[in-house]
DNA sequence: AACTATACGGAGGGCTCCTCCGGTTATGCA
DNA sequence: TGCATAACCGGAGGAGCCCTCCGTATAGTT
């Protein structure tokens, strides 16, 4: 009782996951995803096991809570925007590279939103990922900017939290599933502001 | 087929409830209302079935569905926000008054929280209660406002738009069951700043 | 090929939702 | 006051979801 039991997570670091495990738990994160955004974060969660084709035992022994999943969901989106915002320029120019990252933004609202509702409770836990998440957001959201920005395509004056506060915004604003087109609608809006606004003023 | 029934709504326009029956329907709100804030809006309907003395049955037939009985107690709860913007400065001056009135707010914020969160799918029907509810409560700040500006207790150049958005703020911000007194605490800091602050500058 | 740590699947108990209908009560009328 | 009946009550019950537990299957290792 004096002395605790040395947590016995030192010999092999984190055994790296047997093969079906790891396919398993991709899929559950894929269909989980799709999941989310169609029928909204409240889906049974024994209808993503069914869509993955897996036991439901096996969706609760890789995601212990409902949250644990949603978590997972929402980290992925969020390195896949990191990446998008690597990779959108070397195919793109600034400017459109800069928009397409913007649609894709909204696309995770759903997750986002449904994260921000089952952390109301949470609220002190896992914190630290949304200050990674949004340092993240704001590196990429910048990197574009400025490209877009040095090839005189939008604006200097604006800096990545607005744009990324105006994008959280529309993903808030934008919620039955119906409005996505709604949503892209409102993102160009602001790209056109970006680019077309007045330097000065307010 | 061809002539849909007339809706028989005409003969007695709509029938005063039974007694029974009203009083059912008032205690269940009543009970829902401190379920609400103490459990939150998940509460097994059951559970407040029961609270009530009231068969599950009851409830059901009083309010279809959930968001009917939330609905239900969110309107209460602007009512009584109206009245005690009308009667609070009959016992208190007006400061003490519009204080009273600020905490009042608060403490229906998770109500209004649930609501919100209930909304996500609905958005478009009842949406006009909304808008109702604004206007009530722009008012009976606006009314407690004037009268404590007129005896030169706070100052004057604040909108009663700006309290409501500050105290829905807080609302947002307070979550955990357990953070009423640190919401008492911030109202009170909102109210210290309408009282002492510099008139101009942001 | 054999062995074992890992992982899988799904049955099952418990809980909540919501409906449905037989029994009960309040209210209007004689 | 007493009766008829419309209005209301209550809770049993079917269905779905949550989550756990454990016997079975499989990947990785020797």
């Amino acid at each position: 009782m004096t002395i605790p039991a040395v947590t016995p997570t030192s010999p092999a670091a984190v055994r790296p996951l047997r093969a079906d495990a790891q396919r398993n738990r991709d899929k559950l994160i894929e269909v989980a995803t799709t999941a989310f955004t169609d029928l909204g974060v409240d889906v049974a969660l024994e209808e993503i096991a069914r869509r993955a084709d897996v036991g439901i035992g096996t969706l609760y022994r890789h995601f212990p809570t409902r949250e644990a999943l949603v978590l997972a969901v929402y980290r992925k989106q969020i390195e896949g925007l990191e990446t998008a915002a690597r990779e959108l320029p070397l195919t793109h120019g600034p400017s459109d590279a800069l928009r397409l990252w913007m649609r894709g933004f909204v696309e995770y609202g759903a997750v986002k939103r449904g994260l921000v509702v089952l952390l109301k409770s949470m609220m002190d836990t896992e914190t630290n990922l949304f200050v990674d998440a949004r340092a993240i957001l704001l590196d990429s959201a910048g990197s574009l900017m400025t490209k877009a920005a040095e090839a005189g395509e939008i604006r200097p004056d604006f800096q990545p939290g607005d744009v990324i506060r105006a994008l959280g915004g529309i993903c808030m604003a934008t919620d039955r599933p119906d409005a996505g087109a709604s949503a892209i609608a409102l993102v160009d809006l602001v790209f056109d502001g970006l680019r077309y606004g007045a330097p000065a003023r307010s």
